[in-house]
This record gives structure tokens, sequence and C-alpha cells, in this order.
DNA sequence: GTAGATGCAAACTTTTTGCAGACTG
DNA sequence: CAGTCTGCAAAAAGTTTGCATCTAC
């Protein structure tokens, strides 16, 4: 099944990427984009398939009972966490949103403000799990 | 502003006590404790009473809109992460739902496992926050 | 031309709310 | 007895769906 690249989707991926910080609820989305004339059920049957593709990530905050998305180009990437592997001592980046959703877990369930510049995470990488 | 023990408040905290590694939806208690005869309306209202009073937590699965509640009795306390303040040096344990999504984001998202025995996660503590 | 996408309106699901009556301390 | 809580039913929010029409390739 070929997915075509329609005027809605790209107008939808265009503005979540020019807001790459911000999240986004279906309806925030369907206002923002109101001059560009698309209607609800295409916003709510392209999120997801943006979201397959990998565009964008779907995002449930722990106060609300909305749903949020955000394009991946997101400057979230600022507070990258590091993964340092204790076997071959590479390194990696923990994922944006999982670093998101760390940070405001800690904020929020223990008042406890995380430094990510002074944080490591250790373990194992894929390749030293045997 | 003073709160009454209830039946419905006593049923419903002993249900999610008693199946305390499950996550149950606003439904499936009120389906579960059909037999007890508590409203829908009861159930909505007191589940944040009960989170507030930190003996339940509220969790969000990322492929579903609905929320769900657990017990904080679960089990997965065991996989405790610490955090430490890097003013005062006191530490504390994130809060064992986040340790949970830490660990499986790591997993899934970076094939990192993170061992928890090895990592501290550094910052500054509610009190030290100035 | 045809598979896939859209728009609309209606249906659904989950959660919230107003109010009168019932219960807790 | 006063302050809370409950149940009900109605309303609100958020999301999904059927169908006729339209568009991308």
């Amino acid at each position: 099944m070929k997915k075509y690249i329609t005027r809605q989707r790209k107008e939808l991926l265009d503005f979540l990427k020019q807001n790459a910080d911000a999240l986004f609820s279906a309806t925030d989305i369907y206002l923002a984009l109101q001059d560009k004339q698309i209607s609800r059920s295409s916003i709510y049957r392209n999120l997801p398939v943006l979201e397959s593709e990998g565009l964008i990530h779907r995002v449930v905050l722990s106060n609300s009972n909305e749903v949020y998305y955000q394009s991946i180009d997101s400057k979230v990437c600022q507070r990258s966490i590091h993964l340092n592997c204790i076997k071959c001592g590479k390194s990696q980046h923990l994922k944006p949103l999982a670093a998101v959703q760390l940070h405001d877990s800690a904020l929020q369930e223990n008042g406890f403000e995380l430094d990510p510049t002074k944080t490591v995470i250790y373990g194992k990488c894929n390749n030293c799990q045997q």
C-alpha cells in the first residue's frame, strides 16, 4: 500500500517541523492550520501515519488525557543524556523523548532537577550483551 | 478540606492493592467492582484523589489513549534508580514507573541494557534548587 | 484509471459536571 | 449537624468511522 504525498500530509508535517520544540494536540494543530483548510479527520488519520514513518513522536503528558505530537527534529536533543557501556566504553545518546520523560519524571515526582551534563547512565550496549 | 474514608474509596484502593502489578483503566475497575456497586463517577472522582495522596500511580501507555492506574506497591520498585544531589549529596529513588520507562526506552530505542546498580543520576534536589 | 486520501457528519469512547439525596466524623 | 461524597443522567472532550467525492501518480 503506497502512500501519496498529499497537500494535507505535507502541511501537517511542515507545521510540526517548524515548531520542533513544541507539543501539539490534534486540536492545536487543527486550529493552527485552519487557514490551510485541513479537516480534523485528515489530521487524526495522518498523525499515526507520520508517526509510523518515524517522522513525529507521540507524547502523553502525565497531567493530561490528551495525546500530543512533536516533530522529531526537536531541540530537546540538547538535553541529551549519555548511555555508556561498561564493557566496551562506547557512548550513545538517550533518545530525546526518553530524556525529556526522565527529566520530567524526576522533577515532578521527586522534585529533582536532573543535570544532563553530569549524568551518565551505565549498562551494556547492544554488542556487549553477549 | 478533610477527606472521609468512604466505602467506595476503600474498595477502590483495596482492589488496586490486591492487584499491585497490573494496570487498570477506569472502566476496568468499574467492571471489576460491579458487584461492589460503585458508580463510574465515584471511580473517576476518586482515582485522582488516591493519586494525589501518593497511593496509586497514573500511567499512560504509548499505544493507547486510555489512562491506567496501578497501586504503588508494585514490584517494579526493585529496579529502583538513584537520584543524587550534587549540592547536599542526599540520595533518593527515581519512582518505579519512571525507572521502568527509562529502562525500557534505553533498551528499545538504543538497544542499551541499563544497569541500575551502576547508574546514578545527578542534579539538584528540591531543597538545593534555590 | 485506480488506489489511496479527503471532508463531512454521525457515532463512539472516555471523562467531567450539576444536583439532590446520603453518608462520615 | 456540617462538610463531604455518591449516584444518576446529561454534557463535554477527544477520537473514529462510513460514505461519497476528489486527488496523486
